[in-house]
DNA sequence: GATGAATGAGATTTCATTCAT
DNA sequence: CATGAATGAAATCTCATTCAT
């Protein structure tokens, strides 16, 4: 019989690879990084404990995959937002942001949590630090193209809003109104 | 010698395990529940670690021991803050939450933290979730009788926009522009 | 394509086999037995793991296969060496010798370290002690024959010296003056 | 009752630390530092796992401690053995050597064994390395001022001796001539 | 024959908690 | 009260070996 082809052992690893990150990430958002141990994930996926170490060097290391992948995501998502008209894509920012915020909860959930962390997991902390200080400086841009008085002000709150929705959203979880909060944020912003 | 009277002996307790709530909050929330051990709390303390259990049942119940305080602090807070006035109490809200932000930093770091690990403190969520509707109420409260147009989804954005500015303000550290946003919110929401 | 006869088929496995044995040899000698893997020997081999276990039974059946082999290789040395001449039979042993300690570094330096595990290989450190006592026999005997007194005392003392010699330049690594001490031992021992 | 004294528990962990280090010396030289797990020695010192992990901070680092004290148990030893006349000081030393040779042959043991395995455990290698280019030059000053001609040839052979004698015994164990060996050693260098 | 994904037993290490003193 | 040595359960990680393809 002919040997498995090398493209099919890509193919398994790479679906491996991708279920264990899902797991993870759901279970690291849900109990927290370290309560979630390895064991857990492993029979969450339904692998054994020693597989995980042929996908992921370590604990750690898996955290690492996930963090990358969220922040390859982030930046596609970004890439698909752009438009001329300041008013425009600033809509498109806001309503990418309420999607995400619904479809990869856990995400993150991760992510913020993490991000508290600060001797642990400094990178994410540096990380999360850099990509507000980039939003700020985004919305500047955007409000003070679209005409809004005292941008750079405004822009720190646009990015407070922003992440206190997420925050709320995130702790209530269920009945938070999502949508009004949306809505207003374009009607105030991106409405001429 | 003479025998410490009683209540020497209540206050000494009291001032040790005062001492001990403290450096335990401060690495729980610089590297997290999990991660710190209950021999680095009792190095830091400088007692032993045999000590830590005449005070505290167990690594959790110091935890809890701490969210008790946290909570009754917040209390104290509120009860500070009361004012027939809507918006002077609004203000004075402000006022003291922004200065609680600097000065209990820590504590505020530490119930973000944990506040999205659900499974593993769920009291801790239900907490935070508790909080922020009776903190919706209340300001829904006081912006209709401050005559604001709106006063549900404006106090919906006002927990937001704290909420959001405390996330970055922990997250960015050093060069937040703390009182430029206390402004900003009490100009919008405290002046006739 | 025509078939591959049955000869050819026995060639490959034979090459392959010893291929194998050259790069475990040399792992082991470098990083130890216990310490080398079968991943990094068939990485090495450029051989997949399975294959490995279609050549050797196990990890050990290797090393087993190893400690034979030069076992075999010298038994084929001394054969070379015979002479009827004791003090040419001993120059003839010098001198192969010291070409082999060059040469085969890595096999004087496995058999070494291994020597030493008593427990976990004693079939290994039985044979260090038998050949010991075999060429202390051979030297008692050619040293006698070459009329040199005390022969049985000298023949343990032109043991221990080769054994030092090698042990030296194992560890002493670049600078071992070796043609100087071969020099010394056939002055002493091979001439008139 | 008060409490245990800051002494005693000095001395209860120096004597652990000891003991464990007796018990893992022997367990690594007779089975090496590889097969010999911690379970092993904690069983065999009859504390639990997790107690050696009070005393030393990994495995490597039990290792490391042994070496250390082998290293400073010898440099007792050398200290032991000075002399004005080169060929007393000889005597003393070949003296010693034998002494350690049997009662610490655990020692010597592992050091050999670990010599082998350069790329695991280099800095016991470069140890030995240095050890033996001292003792070399040590030699070569006793030997040249001690009259004897070559010295430097002639110290690179005691070298070699040495470790072969060394070598044999060790392997051979038992039945080993160590006295004649000595004599040997004793009456070619150090008599007049 | 050939591959490397997969397993599982066992190794190292960590740490909350207990306990003798 | 006070100490930190000691425990043991559980976590992370390793690796020889097997097996589906």
């Amino acid at each position: 019989m002919s040997p498995r082809k090398k493209e099919d052992n890509e193919v398994i690893r790479e679906r491996r690879k991708a279920h264990i990150l899902e797991v993870a990430l759901n279970l690291f958002a849900r109990v927290g990084y370290e309560s979630t141990t390895i064991s857990k994930i492993s029979k969450e996926a339904k692998i054994s404990k020693g597989l995980m170490y042929n996908y992921f060097d370590s604990k750690e290391d898996l955290l690492k995959s996930l963090i990358a992948d969220l922040n390859k995501m982030e930046e596609g998502m970004m890439a698909s937002v752009i438009d001329d008209d300041p008013r425009i894509m600033m809509r498109n920012i806001f309503t990418v942001f309420f999607k995400t915020l619904v479809e990869d909860k856990d995400k993150w959930k991760l992510i913020s949590a993490l991000t508290f962390q600060v001797e642990k997991f400094d990178f994410i902390q540096d990380l999360a630090s850099q990509k507000m200080l980039g939003y700020h400086m985004l919305f500047e841009d955007l409000l003070s193209r679209a005409g809004i008085e005292n941008a750079k002000e405004e822009a720190q709150m646009v990015g407070a809003i922003i992440d206190g929705i997420a925050f709320q959203y995130l702790v209530i979880h269920g009945e938070y109104p999502l949508d009004q909060m949306k809505n207003y944020l374009i009607k105030k912003y991106c409405s001429n």
